[in-house]
DNA sequence: GTCTATATCATGATAGAC
DNA sequence: GTCTATCATGATATAGAC
């Protein structure tokens, strides 16, 4: 996920592995050191302590996924095509970087930065409700609470993340697109 | 949620409320006993070790949430009437007892309970999956991949749930309920 | 069954050499 | 900036009286 290989990025990487795989709690400092191949001492040299870890991390992840959605919905003029380009997006996100996701989705970043707000309020998440907010202006979503037509909206294709990443769907997310997209939409076209 | 109040009970009720306000791991066994007002041995002597108390209290919920959806479901022939009914008593329930829910759903239950399923893979979950099958069998449901159809059906009603958990959506959850139902009943009906 | 007091141990964090 | 060695804390779990 961090491909340059200074000390940073080595033991973010190992944090991330580590954290999607067993939880940040279940995860000693030590355990990121051995995996990075990097001392402690160096390791709180750079981040101050076990949390600045999981904040960085939280952080990057944030604005690479914010740029994701960004991307995703950026050259189309409709409501309709931005929202299945972020959708597309996630799903080669979430394939390509399953703990990545993982982390970013269903990790309780409250428990260990007390200051996190909860992933919804997030800058992704509110930029998804702007397409639909936008789609309801167009007159191509139905006009009704932006929290409700987002959660109908996203939620599926989210749910089906969830899905892929517990190991219960057998085929890439990719792949399923053009059948999950269509259901999504219908849900909150007008 | 427990309401007896013999000493497991009690200890269970301060379990929960701690696990879902604060995580398993930034709850000590110390503070569960001071809370349950039940000293340390007791609390030993009836569970074990700490993951015991969490084992009990995923397999109390997992056994409601089943209870849940089969009362959700009971009484109604059609598939859209049965899901219709499971998403009710899931909404109902979530404004109840919002931290069983919280513990249920967002929980990462694999990182305390080495052995726990993922929760998509629980009874529950399955038995939602089953409603969509049967409304394939019957044409209510346009045939595709069952996981596919389960996600975005429920997939809208839970992140609402969720959203209304972390506090970003102001009204209770059953109020909600005949905005979300059509949206989320016409995205897979046929 | 319930309690207090205690043992044990892992982990987050630091000191200080290089 | 990186490392090793060490400390200090606090949590899980136990012992054993009542």
């Amino acid at each position: 996920m961090f491909s340059s290989d200074n000390t940073r990025d080595r033991v973010l990487n190992a944090a991330l592995e580590l954290f999607a795989e067993r939880g940040y709690f279940t995860t000693s400092v030590h355990d990121i050191a051995r995996l990075a191949g990097i001392s402690i001492g160096s390791i709180y040299h750079h981040f101050g302590d076990k949390e600045g870890i999981a904040q960085s991390l939280v952080s990057l992840l944030t604005t690479h996924m914010e740029g994701l959605i960004r991307s995703g919905a950026a050259g189309h003029g409709s409501a309709h095509d931005r929202a299945h380009g972020v959708v597309a997006r996630l799903f080669q996100f979430a394939e390509q970087e399953p703990r990545a996701m993982d982390f970013m989705l269903t990790a309780r970043h409250r428990e260990f930065l007390p200051s996190a707000p909860p992933v919804c309020a997030s800058r992704p998440f509110q930029m998804m409700r702007e397409i639909v907010a936008e789609g309801m202006e167009t007159g191509e979503i139905e006009r009704m609470d932006v929290m409700i037509a987002a959660s109908c909206l996203f939620g599926g294709p989210l749910r089906l993340i969830a899905t892929r990443i517990d190991g219960l769907l057998d085929r890439p997310l990719p792949e399923t697109l053009d059948e999950v997209w269509p259901l999504a939409w219908r849900s909150v076209a007008r």
